[in-house]
DNA sequence: CAATCGTTACTAATTTATTAGTTTGACAAG
DNA sequence: CTTGTCAAACTAATAAATTAGTAACGATTG
């Protein structure tokens, strides 16, 4: 029995079959595969290595339906952004989340709309109603 | 002659050593070795390697003091922030910060003390008139 | 039934990252 | 001057990530 590898964040490859997994819901290696963006060339084998590598380690989770196996996630976007943005914070920003939102904010590669559109969400969140 | 490996990122252990260094300001090999995090034990000539292959890549410039070799920062701390999060935007936030910030807020990592902080980080930002 | 097609499982090759050993050279102590 | 120490440069060993080839197998079809 292969299994548990368990590791914490996913690696560039694997980043990059989660996201096409997490856009389509449930799919098999070639349903993947040509979720891919364009020029990304790779042999089936590869895409296959990767789902197993990806399912060893936990991060989905497969069924065989016919004879094809289907894959489907078992960490949701959502939790691997928070897990993301986590180790980051924690890694480059003192472990304080706020510190990345003043990078962010301050380094200006934000619209005002989005940075209103952040402030809105910060005020449903703090319920400021003095306004 | 070696030189030029140019690469976006910091590896993991690149990050703690430039890590160590961004507080030291510049620092021998020695210097950051003791500024590593308490546990983290590394035999003297690897901590040597890594910094000479940030020095390859262009993170960092040595410059031999008596018989030394003094290491400093190329890339500063926060530009290499904002590098980050823009990597983390575009692979896992669909290029929108705004997006990344709804989810650490909606995540409930956060005290109300640093959305408050947020929140004033981003009016004083946009010229808080309204309130 | 035999050939073939698509798929999984296994194995392997290559590259990059991580850690550390060996060699060499400068220089200070005796 | 010889010896010991320290650091740098080079080399090497191990590990992990990435890519793909080969084998094997079941289903379909000519």
């Amino acid at each position: 029995m292969r299994k548990r590898r368990a590791a914490n964040l996913l690696t560039e490859v694997e980043l990059e079959f989660m996201t096409a997994l997490w856009a389509l819901g449930r799919g098999s290696v070639r349903d993947i595969l040509d979720r891919l963006p364009e020029g990304r060339a790779l042999a089936y084998t590869s895409g296959a290595t990767v789902m197993r590598i990806l399912d060893d380690k936990g991060f989905v989770e497969s069924t065989k339906e016919g004879n094809v196996l289907v894959y489907e996630p078992v960490l949701a976007k959502d939790e691997y952004q928070k897990r993301s943005l986590e180790n980051l914070s924690k890694t480059l920003f003192d472990d304080t989340p706020a510190n990345l939102v003043v990078r962010l904010v301050d380094d200006g590669g934000l619209s005002d709309e989005e940075l209103e559109e952040i402030r809105a969400i910060l005020n449903r969140r703090l319920g400021d109603h003095d306004r």
